[in-house]
DNA sequence: TAGTGATTACAACGGTCATTGTAATTTTCG
DNA sequence: CGAAAATTACAATGACCGTTGTAATCACTA
């Protein structure tokens, strides 16, 4: 009675575990180079090292695999990102070169996991024919968390009087950070779709992080 | 031996002309609704009315058909945006007011058109499998054909001394008016995949038009 | 080491779909 | 009208794929 995919409670057994990651791993490659539909659970298994009978036995069916593929592929993205913050902002002294360097690996995020940003271009393509609490799920454990803690470290900034950030104003700055520098190149290169050219990618960063500085720098800086 | 899909050269014939359409219309629907693979060519013959051999007739394959399905609604949308550029940089007398209306408007473009940008979520969801000249081409009758009669309508209003916008900086002005109105919304609706609030939506696109004006509008506006 | 549960190989089913060929039919143009 | 071209209905082909059942094998745990 009880279908395996939907609710697993407890993966005793010690290999489970590891299939599972392997098949997870394996899944959003493949799902991320070949889209929802075109990608075949046989490719799937044959990417994993593993049967599709076991594929099924873990996630239920194809639906219930590109479900967790994309939970586990939001939460791997935000946990990096967020150390990604949490190392910049812990040397954070000089707005306009720190900026700029947070800024840099920020955006180059969307380089770092490419194929947790295919599997996300793919979810936007196909968002019509999601469930809308899997697209909610989605941007909770993924871009609204990461969004939270930019938001805690800019305004810890300006409590530093780093910044002129404060509760204030904190949503708004946040969302423009994003929006400046990851928005500004995605923008540019249609999400990812068209390559962008090194020069042009740095110039549309510090012109990001200026039009940043220029709206929540303190004016002595 | 020649092919008829690829360069179609001479639709004498007087129904063809009506066939074709039909057929595009049909496709720019169907793709649009159930994506590329989903799309059945079946479907697409019962939505526009016609046999499926004549589908095939006209564009060789399923690829060449999404092909000309692209850049037929690339140029019907640049059409009416610049239409609507048009409309609005015709009465521009006050920046403020008259940029709001415009942003808008601009910006809904998204709803106006929804079978077209839910194709460009498929181009981009799909770009790597695409021919990268398919994509360039786009881009060249599509959004850069639209930003640069934008551009065009920006500078004319820095010549009339409505905004501080002149040749060298006209660029990047265009280039932030997308990303502060546009680019704004779609970061925050995750490329319209998202339902936005009507509040949000607004407040949106007036701090895009503050902000674009905090940068690009007269002193004494 | 014995037993339990996970994994595997294998085969099969049912369905969908792109694509093509063909002959009949309709439309268009001179 | 009459020829040429376009369209249609129809069937068929070949391929791919999600999913399931089954029996054998393997890995882990007690």
């Amino acid at each position: 009675m009880a279908k395996q995919g939907e609710t697993e409670q407890k993966p005793l057994r010690k290999g489970m575990l590891e299939k599972r990651q392997a098949i997870l791993k394996g899944a959003r490659a493949v799902f991320g180079r070949d889209g929802y539909t075109r990608a075949s659970i046989d490719a799937i298994a044959a990417e994993a090292g593993v049967s599709s009978r076991t594929l099924y036995n873990h996630f239920g069916d194809k639906e219930g695999l590109f479900r967790a593929v994309l939970m586990d592929s939001s939460v791997a993205v935000t946990t990096a990102q967020q150390a990604l913050l949490e190392r910049h902002f812990h040397k954070f002294r000089d707005p306009e070169a720190d900026l700029y360097d947070l800024a840099v690996e920020w955006v180059g995020g969307t380089e770092t996991h490419p194929e947790h940003f295919a599997l996300v271009r793919q979810i936007i393509a196909e968002a019509s024919r999601l469930p809308l609490d899997v697209l909610r799920e989605w941007q909770r454990i993924g871009p609204k968390a990461t969004r939270a803690a930019l938001r805690g470290h800019l305004l810890e900034a300006g409590r530093a009087g780093l910044l002129a950030i404060d509760e204030e104003n904190a949503d708004r700055a946040t969302r423009h950070w994003a929006l400046f520098t990851a928005g500004a190149v995605q923008t540019e290169s249609a999400q990812g779709a068209l390559p962008l050219e090194p020069e042009v990618f740095e110039r549309l960063v510090r012109e990001g992080v200026e039009l940043f500085l220029g709206l929540y720098g303190k004016p002595q800086s």
